[in-house]
Formats: C-alpha cells, structure tokens, sequence
DNA sequence: CGTAACATTGACCTCCATCAAAAAATGTGG
DNA sequence: CCACATTTTTTGATGGAGGTCAATGTTACG
C-alpha cells in the first residue's frame, strides 16, 4: 500500500503549497521543507476523480492541501475497501511496490501538492532528521493500522460505527476546530467500505445511535455528538491517546 | 502498536545472537550489525509466555532467532485480535505509544534477542543507511495491513482461510523451505483470531477445503497444498508480489 | 497410559447482507 | 427561487453466513 499519514501540528503554515493555510509537513526539519517546496506542483481535482490511480506506478506521493479524499483498493470482483480517509495536510506516498495498490479518491473538491518519488526519496536521504521523523510517524500509522484491524476483526456494525465516529470527532479537533459537531464527508457506502459493512447497515447503525440519544444527526452530512462517554464506550476505543482509525 | 516486519533474505547469519543460523538484520549496515549485536541479550521462551507483555512500557524491542509468536491485542472484555504472526528472523519493535498496546506471545519454544529501544533508537540515529532501509521495511509493513484489512473487512470466511494457507506457504518457502506441505505453528483460534473468525468456522472452512480437494490435513497442524492455483483463486490473493498476510 | 487441551462435527440462532421501496438530499435548468 | 430528475439515505422484509452452544473425536503431554 502506502504511506498515509497526517503531519504534525507543531509545525508550518503551508501557503507556499497550498494558497490557504493548513498545518503540515511536520516529518521535515526546516531545509528539508524549504527543498520540498522547490518540488512541490499543486492540483486541483473534483469529486469522483483519482489522485492517483490503482495499479498505476508508484512515483507520486500527494499532500493533501485541502478537501478530503479516501485511499482505497478495488478488485477484479468489485469489492472495494476503503484504507484510510485523508483529511487536510495528511500525506500519501510510500508503495513498497513499484506499482500502486490503492488509489485515492477525491471526495468533493480537493486541492494536493504533487512530487514525485524519486525527489522526495533523494530528499530523505538528504536531511536524516526528516527520515528519523518519518519513521516514528510510520510507526504511528502502523498503530493505527493495527487499531483498524482490530475493528475490523472484533466489533459489531453497532461498535464499528460508533467509533468511526469517534475518530471523526478525533480528527476535527485535531485539526484545530471546537464544538461537538463535525461534518461528515464521505458517503454512507465509503464507511461502509472503511468498516466492512453495507451501507444500509451504516444508515441502520446510525438512527440507533440516533434513537438512544448518543447522537444527532441534524443533517445527512454532519454528526452531532451528544454523549462522548458512551460514544466511546459503544465504540470500544481504548487506546488513550492514538485513537487514530477506530 | 509496533512494527512486526521479517529483515532481508540477502543478509548474515546471527550465530552471534541466536546461536543457530537465521537470515536477519536486513535493515542494518555492517557497522550497525555489529553494533548491534554488541546490545543483544538472548532469552528463551516456552508456549504461552509473554515475550512483550500488553500494557507495559514500549522499551524494548527483540529479534525472533526460532520458533513462532504471535502479535495481540486482548481487550477488557476478553476479545482477542491477532495482529500478526512472527517467524524465525522477524523483527518486533516501534510503537509510537508511550505503552505497548500489544503484546507478543510464544507458540512454542522461542529463543529472542532483546534489546532496549532507546540502544536501536541510537543506532538507527548514527547509522542512515540503516534508517532509510527500515523505512522501505516499513512500507512493506504498511502494504501488509492494508492486505490485512481487505481479508478482514471484504472476505468470507472460506476465502480468509484459503488466504491464510497462501501466507502460510508464502512464509515458509521465504524461509527457504521447499514442498507443497509446510507445519501450522498456530492452533485454531489463533487463527480465528488473526482472520477475525471463530475457531469452528476456522476448522469448517478447512474441512472443506480438504473436501474440495484443494488441501490435504496429513495431521491437525500440518498442511499440504494440492491445488495451488485454486488456492490463490479461492483466497483472492491478487497482489503479485508482497503477498504477506493475505 | 490416562488426562487435559484442542479439533471437528452437529444443531440452532443471531446479526448482518440482500433485495425492495419510500423518503430525503443534491443538483440542474428554467 | 422553484420544479423536476437523479442520487443518496433511510426504512422494511427476508434469507444466509457465520456465531454460539454442545457433543464427539483427536492430539499432546505428564
């Protein structure tokens, strides 16, 4: 597959790449950032549309600038799995195959920075503090990847949904915002794909969380969260701190 | 959680460290070998024990020189969800957690080489070569999981299994094995819990399996694989290459 | 050899997928 | 801004894959 992973907070405005601002790029120390931006050629894309396509050669990586996009694999039969979503400044890059996997997908309009493999490889091993960064955000989306798993494997539609939207909530505020509602924008089918359910199994997950009053839905595309306590409890989200894909 | 990933084919044997021959250390550079197996500690295991317990700190890492592991999380309640299986020459190390949220279990007699995170941590540091080689391991890694997703998350149970038997002889031929038949160091539920199964719909797929004459049972934790092919078909493993946990 | 743990097989039931229809949201042109 | 067409979401009815519980057969080990 690939590297999907979200940067750090701590670090830089990204107007060079992105013409709005968006908190990114946190695996590279400052020169590596400054070559980065020499590379950088920024797209825009509308909903629907591959940033990069599957079983194409793995020489792109993307910086996600803004919009939302998911990573996912489709096979021969039509069965689609959804990887991982990308939210604003996450980054995907990193096939250990020549060839791509997963593709990623637009949802709704999306701005990304395009760069080539080749240049960001010379440019980790060009500055070892970025690698170094790198592979610690490596082992995070392992962490998460593993926490996936385990929803996958272990948990009810009821569970599963319950936590996704957890992770929903997480992300939101991670990305600087407040309050207890988030909007949602992927379908009911790509959490159904993230999730391995059906999409009516979403919807039917959802006004049961409605009903017991854990959450409203004051629109299709946005999620009020009225109760976290049992939100998480429902969703079995241990993990104290990366409760990264639940 | 951690990385789990096996080193390179290509490299030395680890008498230094195992005292019987493994192919390991891929990841390093002869400098960082050797300064690594100045670190090393050797300890053995019987079936059953905690080689990495849950919950403890994330602050050591080790080397499986022989026999098996597997890598779990168990929850609260009791349900269990097996990340992966290590073989001999796999390496367990990196979670971006303060606390290992997974512990690694013996399947049998285990003899590992542990060594304290923080002495990797500065080897990998010293070393760039190093670094930039467990990176592109740790791609790999990232392609695993997210082939782990897809046979968690879209496929039935029959083709779970079938997937399994595929990683299963995969592995074993990696290793330098050779024959259609290869040992199951794992039991039933260990593997149900990989696949996200119960143990009786673990033995239910291989029975029939068996029936459908694509796979042959000699003993309980030994299988023969008659009809490779129908076996990749079965199990849906596509991915030419990096077929690790299908 | 005997006992305990594990694996297989069977009967039953639950949860979720499937199919189908109604309701809501989204987009489009007038 | 509104009417209409299309897509998405919700809700309902039904069936099937796999979970659960229980009994039998097998393997591993002291």
């Amino acid at each position: 597959m690939s590297l999907i992973t979200d940067m750090d907070q701590t670090s830089l405005p990204c107007d060079g790449c992105a013409g709005r601002q968006g908190t990114v790029c946190g695996a590279f120390d400052d020169a590596g950032i400054a070559a980065l931006f020499g590379l950088v050629r920024q797209q825009s894309f509308t909903s629907g549309q591959w940033i990069i396509e599957q079983r194409q050669p793995a020489d792109r990586a993307f910086l996600l600038s803004s919009g939302h996009a998911s990573v996912l694999r489709l096979t021969a039969q039509g069965r689609r799995q959804v990887i991982a979503f990308l939210f604003p400044g996450d980054f995907f890059a990193f096939s250990a195959e020549p060839v791509y996997q997963y593709g990623a997908l637009a949802l709704g309009d999306v701005m990304a920075c395009l760069l080539s493999r080749r240049q960001l490889d010379t440019l980790l091993d060009r500055h070892a503090a970025a690698g170094n960064r790198l592979r610690r955000r490596m082992a995070r989306l392992l962490d998460s990847h593993a926490e996936l798993a385990f929803t996958l494997g272990r948990k009810q539609a009821l569970e599963k949904v319950a936590a996704f939207i957890w992770y929903l909530h997480f992300k939101h505020h991670k990305l600087g915002h407040t309050g207890d509602e988030c909007p949602v924008p992927m379908s009911r089918t790509d959490i159904a794909d993230f999730l391995g359910l059906t999409g009516e199994s979403v919807s039917r997950a959802l006004t049961a969380l409605r009903t017991e009053g854990v959450i409203s839905l004051p629109e299709a595309h946005r999620i009020q969260v009225r109760d976290p306590a049992r939100l998480r409890q429902i969703g079995i989200v241990e993990s104290g701190l990366a409760a990264e894909p639940g």
